[in-house]
DNA sequence: GCGACAG
DNA sequence: ATCTTGTCGC
């Protein structure tokens, strides 16, 4: 059974990253993409009600195909702050992804992963508590810059911070599309994380992992009571 | 010091 | 994230 400890304000937030940052292992090259199970996960809020409701749905990697479902809905328990999302989506994502009988080699997040102000954003967060391999896919380079990547799909760039580190991959998963961004999480390799997000997305920019994800917790949240 | 900033 | 229908197009 894991979890996510609820911190009581940003400062002790930060302090939980600061020393989970220290379990991350990097020097894993992570399982090969076009087979086995992956999960992406995702969560929709409704603020009016003071509810999150999170989606884990596993796919077969080679066939993109859903194998499994599992949702969970529960109150929101921390603000959005950026850099502590974390804390505001992993305890609910966690309870629907404990609740899959399936096990997936690898959890696609909606979000990032090293690349983060300080080095453990979401993907690495999720990675480390529930010891699986994981990566981040978001949506908007946040803080980072990059060199514009070619125009066609699998053309990628370096995501680079304020002080020159690479943190990720800004990757074209469609011609012609707005990259998505591509971060470590834990126990994979930037390579390997890039490889999974373009064979999830053969047809659209959001990997499929993430997409049904997507609509699972809206679904979910819209018939919560 | 202020603002910007994954979802 | 969320406010939001129909509509244009492959």
């Amino acid at each position: 059974m894991t979890s996510v400890k609820t911190p009581a304000d940003e400062a002790e937030a930060r302090a939980i990253q600061d020393e989970l940052r220290k379990s991350v292992v990097l020097d894993e090259a992570g399982p090969p993409p076009g087979r086995g199970l992956v999960a992406g996960v995702d969560v929709a809020y409704d603020d009016e009600r003071d509810l999150v409701a999170a989606a884990a749905v596993v796919l077969d990697a080679a066939t993109l195909e859903v194998v499994e479902e599992a949702t969970a809905v529960g109150h929101v328990s921390f603000p959005y702050v950026p850099g502590l999302l974390a804390f505001r989506e992993l305890p609910t994502v966690l309870a629907a992804l404990e609740s899959l009988t399936a096990a997936p080699g690898l959890v696609v997040c909606d979000g990032y992963g090293l690349a983060h102000p300080r080095g453990f954003g979401l993907a690495c967060h999720l990675g480390v508590v529930t010891g699986l391999p994981s990566m981040g896919v978001a949506k908007n380079p946040f803080t980072f810059t990059y060199e514009e990547p070619g125009a066609r799909r699998g053309d990628a760039a370096a995501l680079v911070a304020a002080d020159g580190a690479v943190v990720g991959r800004a990757l074209r998963t469609q011609d012609g599309i707005k990259p998505v961004y591509v971060s470590v999480g834990h126990r994979i390799s930037l390579d390997n994380a890039c490889a999974h997000a373009l064979a999830l997305s053969p047809r659209f920019r959001i990997p499929e992992s993430t997409r049904h994800a997507d609509s699972l917790c809206r679904r979910a949240l819209r018939e919560a009571s």
